[in-house]
RNA sequence: GCCCUCAUCGUCUAGCGGCCUAGGACGCCGCCCUUUCAAGGCGGUAGCACGGGUUCGAAUCCCGUUGGGGGCACCA
């Protein structure tokens, strides 16, 4: 196997082979705090494909240690898009594990004892710097072009101090020390990145009132869940220093470290970062919008990572059996919904027709098409139309305007005014006369009859081109000038209703 | 400002020193098919950011420039 990078950071390394024979085990961590998007749903879909990939486990933990942040909201809703995209987790929330517990909010104690630990044997200590004085710090730094940063002056406080500043009535917070050295992140997108720890100030990991921070969190949590690859943004690699300066005070092994792959943000059309803020690429976007959840995967897993060969269309298994973390490129990937489009109608086209029928229905009970729960007439026709529009649709949703003439009710029937313009014109009066003539004389409402004898009458004996004939039925009957294929279309409305519309074409006010 | 990092068609990408006159996909354009729209088929458009090196040979390696992104919190 050919190593795409060879500057260490070998994924394969740690999945089995040389080394280290720990099973892998990756993990997603979002924190609880807003929706999830297309960011993360793809590290989520990188993180949970590595661990099928190489029969390990995928670990779900929520960030919600902020309590001031997080919401149980939230976490449903990511517990029930990352059910919706079909990302199982192995041992997380309502699964449980061996780890657990999986929700951060649950381990005030783990950080508190960590925390406490780290103060006695003097990787960290408390800090009574008020904001205010920190906040001159950084000015006074940036006035004179210095780096910004703590200073470290309460790392060597001494006994009078501390009692000074306790009697002014300071709350410390507990910073960790930075060791002197240096740092290297192994990372399969960006080879070894090396940190300078004289440029990483000591940081604060405890409040005064106790609630732990990001960095102390995660860093603990990765140590004790035993996870192997950390996969998560970009926007982190420079936090990792940190967190692995505080796996070592936790006493693991300077060996035992975790591969990162640090994924390139996605950015929007504009070329912006993306963030949930703005709804589109939210799963639940992406969810109303009628995109499968199959096509959002197939799509994100393309954003930044390919198969080296020319393959895009994947289904998951596929995809799984050919991820590879060293494959994940480090330039930032542009959402594309064009391209997001094609691959969705390409897998709508892959469904079976049941399946379409299915899929389609609550877009037509949410724009009011279809009753909830369908009526037996409604579901049958839904089943019906499913294959008729199957090819015809990019998203799920595309539909509802395609099949809506088949379920509005005849007073609300309207043929669209710019169609009956374009087509319904005095000439097509003759068109309409004979369709309806001749199709209220038909004995077979099926398609097939309804193709012969429209084609007889209008084609052949009218003389007019296919064109011409059929397109003033389909205006009178479906509303639009844009339908499914017209006679399976009749044939689905039924004859009284389709020779009620054309008749009421015929009345219209037209030229 | 300081630290880290990235750079191939409009977009996502293949490319790992000669298979590159740079391949694929989406988009866009044209043609075919055709009852509309799609789908499908065929064809086309378009790219190695710039400047220096190294080398017999560079999209591929090195340096610089430019441009982008990230970080420098009692957010995550």
């Amino acid at each position: 196997m050919t190593g795409r990078r060879t500057t260490g950071a070998s994924a394969d390394a740690d999945a089995g082979s040389p080394g280290s024979s720990r099973p892998v085990r990756t993990r997603f961590s979002p924190s609880a705090s807003g929706e999830l998007h297309a960011g993360h749903i793809r590290t989520a879909l990188y993180a949970w494909a590595w661990a099928r990939h190489t029969g390990g486990r995928f670990v779900l933990r929520i960030e919600d240690a902020d309590r001031a942040r997080a919401s149980e909201k939230s976490v449903a809703s990511i517990l029930d898009d990352l059910r919706w995209l079909g990302l199982d987790w192995d041992e997380g929330p309502q699964v449980g594990g061996d780890c657990g517990p999986y929700l951060q909010s649950e381990r005030s104690a783990i950080y508190q004892e960590w925390v406490q630990r780290f103060l006695a044997a003097g990787h960290a200590y408390h800090c009574y710097c008020t904001h205010e004085e920190l906040e001159a710090e950084r000015e006074a730094q940036r006035s004179k072009g210095l780096p910004e940063g703590y200073s470290g002056r309460c790392r060597n406080l001494d006994s009078r101090d501390v009692a000074r500043f306790r009697a002014e009535g300071r709350e410390p917070v507990v910073r960790f020390r930075m060791p002197p050295g240096s740092t290297t992140v192994r990372d399969t997108v960006r080879g070894d990145v090396v940190f300078d720890h004289a440029t990483i100030p000591d940081f604060v990991v405890m409040r005064a009132n106790g609630s732990p921070l990001y960095n102390l969190t995660t860093a603990i949590d990765d140590a004790l869940m035993q996870v192997t690859h950390v996969i998560r943004g970009e926007d982190l690699l420079a936090a990792t220093p940190r967190q692995l300066a505080i796996r070592r005070a936790m006493g693991v092994p300077a060996d035992d470290v975790p591969i990162f792959t640090h994924c390139p943000h996605i950015l929007d059309a504009d070329g912006e970062p993306i963030s949930g803020r703005f709804g589109t690429t939210t799963v639940t976007w992406f969810r109303e919008n009628g995109f499968l959840p199959e096509a959002v995967l197939n799509y994100l897993a393309l954003l930044g990572w390919s198969p080296g060969d020319n393959r895009e269309a994947l289904d998951i298994e596929e995809f799984v059996a050919l991820f590879d973390l060293r494959r994940v490129g480090a330039t930032p990937g542009r959402f594309d919904l064009k391209k997001l489009e094609a691959i969705n109608g390409e897998k709508i086209r892959s469904l079976q027709p049941a399946d379409v029928a299915d899929r389609i229905l609550p877009h037509l009970v949410a724009a009011g098409l279809v009753a909830d729960p369908p009526t037996p007439d409604e579901a049958r026709l839904v089943t019906a139309v499913a294959p008729l529009i199957r090819e015809r649709v990019r998203r799920l949703t595309d539909a509802v305007d395609l099949v809506s003439f088949l379920f509005v009710g005849d007073d609300a029937f309207a043929v669209d005014p710019e169609a009956a313009a374009r087509i319904l014109t005095e000439d097509s009066r003759q068109v309409l006369q004979a369709a309806v003539d001749a199709l209220e004389a038909l004995q077979t409402w099926d398609h097939g009859s309804i193709e012969h004898t429209l084609r007889e009458v209008l084609v052949t004996k009218l003389g007019q081109k296919p064109k011409h004939a059929f397109g003033p039925v389909r205006v009178a009957a479906t509303g639009r000038r844009v339908s499914p294929p017209l006679f399976e279309s009749l044939e689905l409305l039924g004859k009284e209703r389709t020779l009620a519309r054309i008749r009421r074409a015929l009345a219209m006010d037209v030229g």
